[in-house]
DNA sequence: CGGTTAGATAACCAAGCGGTTAGGTACAAG
DNA sequence: CTTGTACCTAACCGCTTGGTTATCTAACCG
């Protein structure tokens, strides 16, 4: 699976982009990190799994505490990507476009 | 599933990404659309669902053809979702944040 | 009419995902 | 040393996904 995939399935699920907003406030335990959702430890870890794999998260060591901490950069891989659509959803740019196609097609 | 979790699934698909790059150079039918890969028709059937889904592509009928159009209106909150991190890929910003960081640790 | 083409649907399969419970490891505190 | 806490791994379950082949509809073309 390439990078930007593996960006776009993590950040597919709801539960792994509250985990991303709540690491813009600072670094977090995985115990800070499951408290908003009543689901398991474990299913949390493979959430931070998912997100660590693709980048999105790093992970330290503090005793028998697993920091995580935002990593950003793939983030820029996907406001790029979508840049390149900008022209297709501004409104200006639509009529232009539509305007384009009609040229188009009447020339024939 | 939510809208914006809908969106970033259907674009984990590097096959569906590559359709949303051809459908910018304007509506293509599936079969022009399929020519690029060599999976069945269903496959891409099934692609183009996903996309319609997320409300990525519109289909039209003409004939025996269904051409598909791009529409890019999901990919603006795409988009404007990634933008909100911008301070955190910004080298600057990074910078700056493990300044504050430093800052709030030292004065502890 | 019969044949061809575009495309969708159905049924199936292997793999992956999001969740669970159970059990294991590592560390800190009493 | 024992207990509790933080976290991980393993095994399992139901559902989804990305693919297939086979079959169907709808339209054009001769």
């Amino acid at each position: 699976m390439d990078q930007l995939s593996a960006t776009f399935a993590a950040l597919a699920d709801p539960t792994r982009r509250a985990i991303l907003a709540r690491l813009t406030e600072g670094p977090a335990t995985v115990k800070e990190l499951s408290e908003p959702f009543d689901i398991s430890g474990p299913a949390i870890s493979k959430h931070l799994r998912v997100l660590e794999k693709a980048g999105l998260i790093t992970r330290g060591r503090e005793a028998q505490w697993r920091p995580c901490r935002l990593d950003a950069t793939p983030l820029k891989e996907v406001a790029v990507w979508a840049e390149n659509y900008r022209r297709f959803w501004d409104a200006s740019y639509a009529r232009l476009d539509a305007l384009l196609t009609e040229m188009k097609e009447t020339e024939q």
